[in-house]
DNA sequence: AGAATGGACTTTTTT
DNA sequence: AGTCCATTCT
């Protein structure tokens, strides 16, 4: 309680009293970490220790001891799920009016916002676009056109995750191209300056440049950095370990003044070294900050002692970590129950069958949670859930600002904005169709390219081009529409403008063109986004222009979303699930080559991420546990069977048992290494596996063969008179069917496009009637 | 110029 | 199995 005491100003004794109901109700670790709040922390959190809670309230106790003003915090978090979340907490226990002041948000939120405020001194304007991977992959695009390099040998994909990971490491082009060594990184080398130039002249920024403009602005501007130093007293960082080189820095310049950080993070959580996230930042901080305190939360309240112990005897395969000793006084709790499918389909059913029992048993249906390691794997899931009527969602995947139809819409919205935006103007400047070829955009390119100025730059002097006459015309057509649509841009309110744009682009007929089942939901998600754009105006009268709308979407993450209402089960990638929690958690697809994924195996690395990240996937169990892998499953379009995981071979004894109600049994050393080091993979890995059937032509027979009586199962209910549901047809009933294996068709009458013949093999239909 | 067809390739996780 | 790309067709 000296704590309170030391206010020095205005010791107001409601604050006082506040203070200390802040932190009633806190195990002593936690109590530490809130009322520790000057100098650095570290504050070392694992699962379920109420890692949020310390932070919430650590933020609550600065403002009700009057520490700092709200607007002195900084929040950084990953997601702006952790941030809402966080906010919303903090509402609860100081108040709207202390809550909103407060910076809290996404590392790239917040230095979005910042760039918006210093654009000037960057060079830029602050209504720059932000470029997503889909972005920067149409400048790539472009750039290996002009630069000859051929995208089927080195994929555009590659490429950019190269010159990404530079960027984060903060590595630059001279110096880049000094290391590159394969051909690959030569070809990125190439393109990596031009890469920025082109950016630059679009007025556009990639994730990465998010980061690293506020980077070199502080760096390169004392008095900014002072301003922004002594604004943000105290610093918080949750999920540590998530940091990359570029956050780390930021935040340490941020912080140099006052030196109030407080950073939390787990080791053992750390998923996201593949996008550049540094575990090494956790080590370092104690370098950095010598007086720095180091405190413990390893007390867990989630989960059943069972689960935390099969967690630790996952985590405790990793060589690479910092040491940590969970407990909880939880109760034991079930043991986990390992479910062993034949296939992907019989995964699935085991899992519904599973659920329903639960839900029978008084669960709720939101109280499960479905979690797998690549999305594709939500297929089979959806498709059990939805035949047995079980209410779910997916989380991730297509997010709805990622689908093609908003993004068609914001490139025009972003193209009002900003027309030498290079990127939006590739992507629509013939969507819909409007007489520019190839060829004709071809021409703009080069004459663009030439002499270094943007498409737009081009099209404005369309005259000197030296098209056909005809392409001119349409060009010029094109271009008094973005014209037009700019003009309104700055005199009506964003959400008209979108309507217009929608009409006046040809995209409204383009969907209105056909009457598919598939484009009423397109139009559906149009119309959503105009709500979501006037909602945006009306929330925010002051900064709501349209590009600030466009800039924050850039941002959305699907998970974001805050959709929990309504009693569904959830299903959603691991990595998606981090941070949250559920009753019952279904953690499929243990096998070989799939969890851990093949490539990962091959790198000690990349293995204990996987580990790592298995690890996160037990944790988010509070009650009740289930493991399951399946012997074969259906991928890359084709069967193929699957070995168990070895992660299940890695388990203490006793925690698991088998459905049948025995206990699991462990192979030991299933994966000795060679004495050269290297694992004895390929008899185990179905990759592997599956490339040394395709090699010997006599053993893709037996491939072949064994796929037939998978396939004997299918289309088995739908008969003429039934009615079936078609992804994209909708409702529709069956005439007749003919064929059968994977030669079987049937013809199908269909409400909304009428009859079709559909090979039952790719049709997916479902029998709903 | 634009639609339709055919083939190769891909499959990690995401702010 | 879906997507993207190239080629061929109308």
């Amino acid at each position: 309680m000296r704590q309170i005491e030391l206010i020095a100003d205005e010791p107001r004794t409601d604050n006082m009293e506040r203070a200390s109901e802040i932190v009633d109700g806190l195990n002593e670790a936690q109590r530490q970490a809130v009322t520790t709040t000057d100098g650095p922390s570290l504050i070392v959190a694992g699962p379920g220790s109420g890692k949020t809670r310390v932070l919430t309230h650590r933020v609550a106790y600065l403002i009700a001891t009057g520490r700092a003003q709200p607007f002195h915090i900084l929040a950084l978090t990953f997601t702006n799920k952790a941030a809402r979340e966080m906010k919303r907490r903090i509402q609860q226990l100081v108040g709207d009016v202390h809550a909103t002041g407060i910076w809290m948000g996404t590392f790239h939120s917040i230095f979005a916002r910042i760039l918006r405020r210093e654009a000037d001194k960057l060079n830029f304007t602050s209504d720059y676009t932000i470029y997503d991977t889909d972005d920067q992959d149409r400048i790539f695009r472009g750039l290996m056109d002009q630069y000859n390099i051929d995208p089927r040998q080195h994929p555009v994909r590659a490429i950019r995750s190269m010159i990404s990971e530079a960027k984060t490491q903060m590595i630059s082009p001279s110096e880049f191209a000094r290391v590159a060594m394969s051909p690959q990184q030569e070809k990125a080398a190439q393109l990596y300056q031009p890469y920025i130039e082109t950016l630059h002249r679009s007025n556009a920024m990639d994730f990465d440049d998010l980061l690293l403009k506020p980077l070199e602005l502080f760096r390169k501007d004392a008095e900014t950095l002072e301003k922004y130093q002594s604004r943000w007293r105290y610093v918080h960082i949750d999920e540590y370990q998530d940091t990359n080189q570029a956050q780390y820095q930021l935040t340490k310049l941020l912080a140099a003044r006052h030196k109030n950080i407080c950073v939390v993070g787990d080791d053992a959580q750390s998923i996201y070294a593949f996008r550049g996230a540094d575990i090494g930042n956790i080590l370092s901080f104690q370098k950095d900050y010598k007086e720095a305190k180091v405190l413990r939360l390893e007390q867990n309240y989630r989960s059943t002692e069972k689960i935390l112990r099969l967690a630790d005897s996952i985590i405790k395969n990793n060589e690479k970590r910092l040491d940590k000793s969970l407990w909880t006084e939880n109760d034991e709790g079930e043991d986990v129950v390992l479910m062993e499918a034949i296939s992907e389909k019989d995964e699935a059913q085991k899992i519904e069958r599973r659920i329903r029992d639960i839900y029978v048993r008084g669960h709720h249906y939101r109280d499960c949670a479905v979690l797998y390691r690549t999305n594709a794997q939500s297929r089979s899931i959806e498709e059990a859930l939805r035949r047995a009527g079980i209410p779910y969602r997916v989380i991730g995947g297509l997010s709805f600002y990622q689908r093609k139809e908003i993004k068609d819409v914001v490139a025009y919205l972003r193209l009002a904005v900003n027309p030498h935006d290079t990127a939006s103007l590739r992507r629509v400047i013939n969507f819909p169709t409007r007489g520019i070829g190839l060829k004709t955009l071809q021409q703009i390119l080069d004459y663009a390219a030439d002499r270094d100025m943007t498409p737009w730059a081009a099209i404005e002097e369309i005259e000197e081009v030296g098209l056909s006459a005809r392409a001119q015309r349409a060009v010029k057509k094109f271009a008094t529409l973005i014209a037009e649509f700019r003009d309104r841009a700055v005199t009506e309110p964003a959400d008209e403008v979108a309507r217009e744009v929608i009409r006046g682009s040809g995209l409204l007929d383009e969907l209105k063109r056909e009457h598919t089942t598939e484009n009423l939901v397109r139009w559906e998600n149009v119309q959503e986004l105009v709500s979501a754009i006037a909602e945006f105006v009306e929330s925010n009268p002051d900064t709501g222009s349209l590009s600030t709308f466009l800039q924050e979407v850039s941002l959305l993450t699907d998970a974001d979303d805050d959709h929990t209402e309504g009693d569904k089960v959830t299903l959603m990638t691991l990595h998606a699930s981090k941070g949250l929690e559920f009753p019952v958690v279904f953690i499929t697809g243990l096998e070989e080559g799939l969890f851990p994924l093949a490539r990962a195996a091959q790198e000690k690395e990349e293995l204990e991420e996987e580990r790592r990240l298995f690890y996160v996937g037990v944790t988010r169990a509070e009650k009740m546990l289930f493991l399951s892998t399946a012997r074969s499953r259906y991928q890359y379009g084709e069967q193929q069977s699957c070995v168990r995981s070895r992660f299940l071979d890695e388990t203490a004894p006793g925690l698991i048992r088998t459905e049948a109600g025995g206990d699991f049994t462990a192979a030991k050393d299933r994966f000795r290494m060679r004495p050269g080091g290297r694992v004895a993979y390929d008899n185990v890995d179905p990759y592997y596996y599956r490339k040394n059937l395709r090699a010997g032509s006599g053993t893709s027979d037996r491939a072949a063969g064994r796929r037939v009586v998978y396939d004997e199962g299918e289309g088995g209910d739908i008969v003429p008179g039934v009615i079936v549901e078609h992804d994209v047809f909708g409702e529709g009933k069956v005439q007749a069917v003919e064929g059968n294996g994977q030669q079987a068709k049937a013809t199908v009458f269909f409400k909304t496009v009428g009859q079709k013949k559909l090979v039952l093999r790719f049709a997916r239909l479902r029998v709903i009637g």
